[in-house]
DNA sequence: CTTCTTGTTACTGA
DNA sequence: ATCAGTAACAAGAA
């Protein structure tokens, strides 16, 4: 599932490869994906460019050049962002390079059964939105509703502003646990399921321990751990634990770094004990319960 | 067949 | 008004 390393792995990979690309065509395959009238998708979009992406969170953000308008690209649970140039480009589709992993559950040829929306660019280049469950969405806004859209994401995990101090402020006022607390968004933006296990791994905290019941010495360490955690998953690319795929079509590296994420019955890392998984804050927590206190 | 997977939101009850 | 907790969504795997 795309969280922050994922999202932050094709946003980087997709600037050195759209950019300044004049989108010459465009395919909706599946219109509910696409939260705006087709026909004005389509008119936006085409013959114009993407100038810039950025990300709030799990949240991709292209701005176009003509009308100040953004597109709003959440690829949810299963969503991808494949480009090929035009080099791969062959009769009736396109395919991955030779040699790439491409994804476990889908084919390498595209566009797949998974391909929901294409944009064909002038140089015959494309790129493919796909997702598998269609939680994922697509829309265009313009300044104000981009605005009111970030402003309900909570802090970078990875700014300067994320200090002790100010995560210390944010546990103080919550009466629920500190999983919860890590993957609510309107706290922090961009920590999912996967990291927030592997961040409280790290800081030796357990995922049931009350956000407030934080001692000082222990926030330091989530602090630390959120950072170290997420700064290494973005350095290898990623986790590819299902379906995401980075931009070229290839697995992330960092499934095989996960210390407790997948792991429930394996022996903990630091201190031997046996990795359990249990029902928190509504989602699959994994975690050592010898070492995380 | 049932149960599980998760990012986000709608809804419920306090 | 605000917050916490849960169901729902989708589509596939096991």
């Amino acid at each position: 599932m795309p969280e922050l390393p994922e999202v932050e792995t094709i946003r980087n990979d997709l600037k050195n490869k759209i950019l300044g690309k004049t989108i010459a065509r465009l395919v909706i395959r599946l219109p509910r994906i696409v939260k705006n009238n087709p026909k004005t998708f389509v008119r936006e979009l085409v013959k114009n460019k993407f100038k810039e992406i950025n990300r709030i969170g799990k949240l991709l953000i292209f701005r176009l050049e003509r009308g100040e308008k953004f597109l709003l690209v959440h690829l949810k649970m299963t969503g991808q962002l494949i480009y090929c140039a035009k080099d791969f480009v062959i009769a009736g589709g396109h395919s991955l390079p030779a040699g790439q992993a491409g994804l476990p559950k889908l084919q390498g040829c595209l566009p797949n059964k998974y391909s929901r929306v294409i944009f064909y660019f002038a140089n015959k280049s494309a790129l493919f939105f796909n997702d598998l469950r269609t939680f994922g969405y697509l829309k265009i806004v313009n300044k104000n509703e981009l605005e009111k859209v970030a402003v309900k994401f909570g802090v970078d995990p990875l700014s300067q502003e994320l200090t002790p101090a100010l995560l210390k402020r944010i546990f103080k006022k919550r009466q629920t646990n500190i999983k919860a607390v890590l993957i609510n968004q309107e706290l922090i933006a961009g920590i999912g399921n996967i990291y927030a296990d592997e961040i409280l791994f790290t800081a030796g905290v357990r995922p049931d321990r009350k956000a407030r019941s934080l001692r000082v010495k222990e926030i330091e360490k989530v602090t630390r751990a959120m950072k170290s955690v997420l700064t290494k998953a973005i350095r290898f690319r990623g986790t590819t634990f299902n379906d995401y795929a980075d931009a070229q079509g290839n697995q992330g590296g960092f499934a095989k770094r996960l210390k407790v994420y997948g792991r429930t019955g394996e022996k903990c890392s630091r201190c031997g004990g046996i990795i359990i998984k249990k029902k928190i804050a509504g989602r699959g927590t994994h975690f050592c319960p010898k070492c995380q206190k």
